[in-house]
RNA sequence: GGAUGGGUAUGCCUAGCGGCGAGGGCAGCGGACUGUAAAUCCGUCACACAGAAACACCGCAGGUUCGAGUCCUGCCCCAUCCA
């Protein structure tokens, strides 16, 4: 069930209510994509660093360890001991990421595993299945992820055939979820609006699939070549004709700024490799802007990351011992790292909350830009 | 004293066996990364410069050759082994 709590403008402070819990929206999913945040990252740290919801990914899954085996052990949140709320892409991005390794056909993709180049089929169908195996809380449509650059024609062909994979989603999550040897048979569903840089095209698929009535809207194909002022105007265009009753889903972004004006457009959910990979490259999230702890000026900095930073890196190490971990190359410099970054972004978001709530979300997203500078160009 | 193998650019290691104006790797320095094929990738790393061309360089000194890091001679170092 979801809620909302409050709005400002075309902002929503809301929740909703899982098997697994509820999810506090604006929210921040934290990418876990082979059922593991990258950087040792443990399901005990998680609740250090106010991870409300994990997310994995349906294809990494299924080719290992393979769904059915998590399934056999009881689905992801058992797998992973982790109780609260996951979320499973669909495998639509690796349609996207792994193009070179792939085909698509109106029955689904063809894949060659990037692992063992085995070949794989996935189609709606399979993802709803693979997903109803792992269990997650919800399930994400499969989708194609189109490259931002694709032209109109081609575009709208995908989006078209994205449509009639979504109603297949449909058709079949309804399935799983009537089975007796479903593990969550309250999987939610969540379609995806795609479209490229077309309003047209993006409008009107976001018409049609919000009559399928899911349980949320996510719009995909964004932060993939186009530029933030497309970006920002996609959402604009677009939020506006996805269901109001409905949680919203800006898939893969962002930068603490992107989330800020995602927010302010009326997004409740969003995921970015961001923090974990940027974290593992040495690139740190501070109020300040972004510092790169590789960088020869730390090498005697006595202080932490970011001064008042509870973050478990923080609380007890120095900028110079984290950049020594990092050149060492010890696994705990990473570690260190990605935790900040995730407690960064997700104390950003209990703040957004925490402002909407009180109405003044416009305020703060003025000052913590001022502040930060788009963090994923401003370095300090 | 003898034998063998070596000495390659800014720090370390290394390719190289007659066309080299010398290729790699590490370290260093910097950058990129948006539903994760990423603890990855890219750049830089003698001097100079980006417009047809910069005199550098392979332990040192000679030699052979059109041409030598590569072959020859001597010397200096290093390593291992034998006296």
């Amino acid at each position: 069930m979801y809620r909302i709590l409050k709005q400002e403008g075309r902002a929503k402070r809301a929740e909703l209510t899982t098997v697994h819990g509820v999810i506090q929206t604006p929210v921040f999913m934290n990418v876990g994509t082979a059922a593991a945040i990258k950087g040792a990252v443990s399901t005990e740290d998680l609740e250090q660093i106010k991870t409300q919801v994990e997310l994995s990914n349906t294809y990494h899954l299924h080719v290992r360890p393979g769904d059915r085996v998590v399934k056999q052990l009881g689905g992801l949140h058992r797998f992973m001991s982790w109780d609260k709320p996951i979320l499973t892409d669909s495998g639509g991005f690796q349609v996207f990421s792994l193009a070179g390794l792939r085909k698509i056909k109106e029955e689904g993709v063809y894949f060659n595993s990037h692992i063992d180049g085995r070949k794989i089929f996935m189609g709606p169908e399979e993802s709803m299945q693979i997903q109803s195996n792992l269990a997650s809380t919800i399930a994400m449509a499969f989708d194609e992820c189109a490259p931002s650059k694709a032209d109109r024609s081609y575009v709208k062909a995908s989006v078209e055939r994205t449509t009639r994979w979504l109603e297949r989603c449909k058709r079949e999550m309804g399935r799983l979820n009537g089975l007796e040897d479903t593990i969550n048979r309250h999987q939610l569903l969540f379609g995806i609006n795609q479209g490229a840089v077309y309003d047209d095209i993006r409008i009107e698929h976001a018409k049609q699939i919000s009559e399928l009535d899911l349980d949320g809207y996510a719009v995909g194909g964004l932060a993939v070549g186009e530029t933030h002022e497309e970006m920002y105007h996609i959402l604009d265009e677009v939020v506006p004709f996805l269901p109001k009753d409905k949680p919203t889903y800006l898939m893969g972004v962002g930068t603490p700024a992107n989330i800020l004006e995602g927010v302010e457009r009326g997004i409740d959910f969003f995921d970015c490799v961001y923090p974990t990979r940027n974290g593992r490259h040495g690139h740190l999230y501070t109020n300040y802007g972004k510092i790169n702890l590789f960088n020869a000026k730390y090498e005697l900095d006595h202080r932490p990351i970011e001064e008042g930073c509870g973050c478990p890196a923080c609380r007890r190490y120095s900028r110079a011992y984290i950049r020594h971990l990092l050149k060492a190359k010890e696994m705990l410099g990473m570690r260190l790292c990605v935790l900040h970054n995730l407690y960064f972004y997700n104390t950003m978001m209990e703040e957004i909350r925490e402002a909407l709530d009180n109405g003044r979300f416009a305020e703060y997203k003025k000052q913590k830009l001022e502040k930060m500078g788009n963090a994923s160009i401003k370095k300090v």
